[in-house]
DNA sequence: CATTAGCACTCACCACCACAGAGTGCTAAC
DNA sequence: GTTAGCACTCTGTGGTGGTGAGTGCTAATG
């Protein structure tokens, strides 16, 4: 059954009541009952219908009811069914009341493209207030990255600084141990010749061409080469793990979260960012915006969550992730909307000035 | 009257009682009564005698009561009794439980003190961890640091990335615009330039030669002095307030933060940074570990909190503060012990190796 | 005269109950 | 196929009484 057929699978009547049930949700979290869908959505029918085809919908597992005598509540596959729908009639809901937010980040985005730790910070800050839910960012994967040029300085204690640029965008420093008795002379010979024997080559090609050079005994003789090896493994060694993470203490104010256990859930979750890390690594080939609702998430801290998610790209390659975490009562049509604006927003950023 | 006077302006019997009262309740969040003190400690009166003490306690202010026929609370003022005479006996307490953990720890600082941003991530985990508070760290301002060193390299569209040493292990890159026709070979003259003049300057120094250079003509007509004027002004230019801050997912577990508002409360007030820093600010030539509890604090949004706080030092001059923030009803004498320790150990790693 | 035993009193907490209100499912009528 | 009517279910709220911890006071005690 292809997505369309899914969708079309309920008629138009039970389509429109789990909207209006998953719309009243997602506006004021209390269950939705059938006298208040016949008031506020004018689907033309009387209450009595609407229980009944509330009736079927909770029978197909779209709705459910908190206990016998309350109204329905959507479900995470209610949830699921009303997101594929938002996403496939290709993303028709443009709001225009964020144009001006838009393109006021946008002359921002382009003050700080060149700094991507700047950069996401400074989006993970926005979707995140825009939303009311928390942004992360997740930065290409270091080593998918192209070298631009590396900077060794002396520091202290006969320590070394490396920089290392990436044309992506990234900046790192490092302080690495390295033979002290070397001087800034030497450390410049060292750099100037890995900037100008790897320019372009990406950080995982740098890592093999090494590997294959330590094989070469004749290489290990030069002791300039030997050292530049030396510095590559210390430098190239990052701690993977640099989430950006923006509006957690917003979220808390959601009433989603007004119960502890949830807070804690959640922060629990950003806290060991492992699990979001792989997750949000996932989308980094993934084509437009995707979306995991509540239980569909494998790992158990995320089960309450919901994640929209989008990655960035510069003509093509992965510029890293991007995406918005909330409750599964969670404003898909606002959050998919900002994720992927956003997420436009910075691969045309990147594209323009190339 | 001295502080001194002041800690003995209650009778032994007082005391004794009020810091059973104050122990008991940091032990367990409840109520504390007569009949329980003259179980656990053994001061050797009837729970009536007890109860007497403890009516004299709460018309000075130290304890209260949550409501009539319930056990004593401390109040702040109890509090800050308790806190003044740990801290006067000269911090006697000493704990060899953490002898291990401090050994471990004092290894794994000496690997980090070159990298303050390294260094202070690691130093308000370990506190965070050994307390179950929240852990924050203040580096020292960059505007008092001094210059090591600075490198210019040619990135992006033109732009050039400042990466700054300074002595105290501080390292800050900074995307920075300036004439794009400048090669590489221009940005090191302008780097060694400023690397040969300024070494041993601290920046506030530098920015005040700058100004001094800038009136005077014959300076502005070297271009390249006029260059690195501009480099230093975009270079120095800090947003200030990188403050570290670890654990506030673990403090939730706290009984204290069981409720969602107080939550809230440590949740903002560690995300507009404005007023941690300022606070922390104030300790950084303070000596000796500080302590603020509860309504001490002038700003609102940390009225329920308290703060142990002390300044880290490499001979003589400030390099940074460290903080537990928990909790009026804190486990002060293991947040002072800890946060003295760690104070000292970072102090002691700085000077050794000088 | 400080200390203590005894006692009445207060208040939070809990369990219990009744009741109103919202919403359902079913049945019979349209 | 749709709807009106109705009995039923369940939650949330407010009131009530009992229990227990802990107090303050008073009078007795060493």
């Amino acid at each position: 059954m292809s997505i369309r057929d899914y969708i079309e699978s309920l008629d138009e009547r039970s389509r429109q009541v789990l909207f209006a049930v998953i719309e009243s949700y997602i506006h004021k979290p209390e269950p939705v009952g059938s006298r208040f869908v016949t008031k506020k959505y004018p689907i033309g029918f009387s209450p009595a219908t609407i229980r009944n085809i509330m009736s079927d919908l909770e029978e197909a597992g779209l709705l459910a009811q908190p206990h016998t005598s309350a109204g329905r509540v959507p479900t995470d596959k209610g949830y699921r069914y009303y997101v594929d729908a938002l996403l496939n009639p290709a993303g028709g809901v443009s709001k225009d009341s964020y144009a001006g937010t838009m393109q006021d980040f946008a002359r921002r985005l382009d003050t700080m493209k060149n700094d991507l730790a700047v950069m996401f910070h400074e989006v993970t800050d926005t979707l995140s207030r825009m939303s009311n839910y928390v942004g992360v960012a997740l930065p290409p994967k270091a080593a998918k990255t192209t070298f631009h040029r590396i900077d060794l300085m002396k520091y202290r204690d006969g320590n070394v600084v490396a920089i290392l640029l990436t044309d992506e965008g990234l900046i790192r420093n490092k302080i690495i141990k390295i033979d002290p008795e070397l001087t800034q002379d030497d450390l410049n010979r060292i750099a100037d010749y890995l900037n100008s024997e790897n320019r372009g080559r990406t950080i995982d090609e740098m890592t093999l061409m090494l590997v294959a050079l330590m094989q070469d005994e004749k290489a290990l003789w030069d002791s300039m080469i030997s050292r530049a090896i030396e510095v590559c493994k210390q430098t190239f060694n990052f701690n993977e793990g640099d989430l950006y993470v923006s509006g957690l203490y917003d979220a808390m104010d959601l009433p989603d979260f007004s119960d502890i256990g949830k807070i804690r859930q959640l922060s629990r979750a950003i806290k060991d960012k492992h699990t979001i890390l792989r997750l949000l690594d996932e989308f980094a080939e993934a084509e437009g915006v995707n979306v995991i609702i509540g239980r569909e998430n494998t790992s158990s801290e995320l089960q309450n969550l919901s994640i929209v998610a989008a990655s960035c790209r510069e003509s093509g390659r992965p510029m890293g992730v991007i995406a918005l975490i909330g409750p599964t009562r969670m404003d898909y049509s606002k959050a998919i909307f900002m994720v992927d604006m956003v997420a436009r927003q910075i691969s045309r950023t990147f594209d323009e000035h190339r």
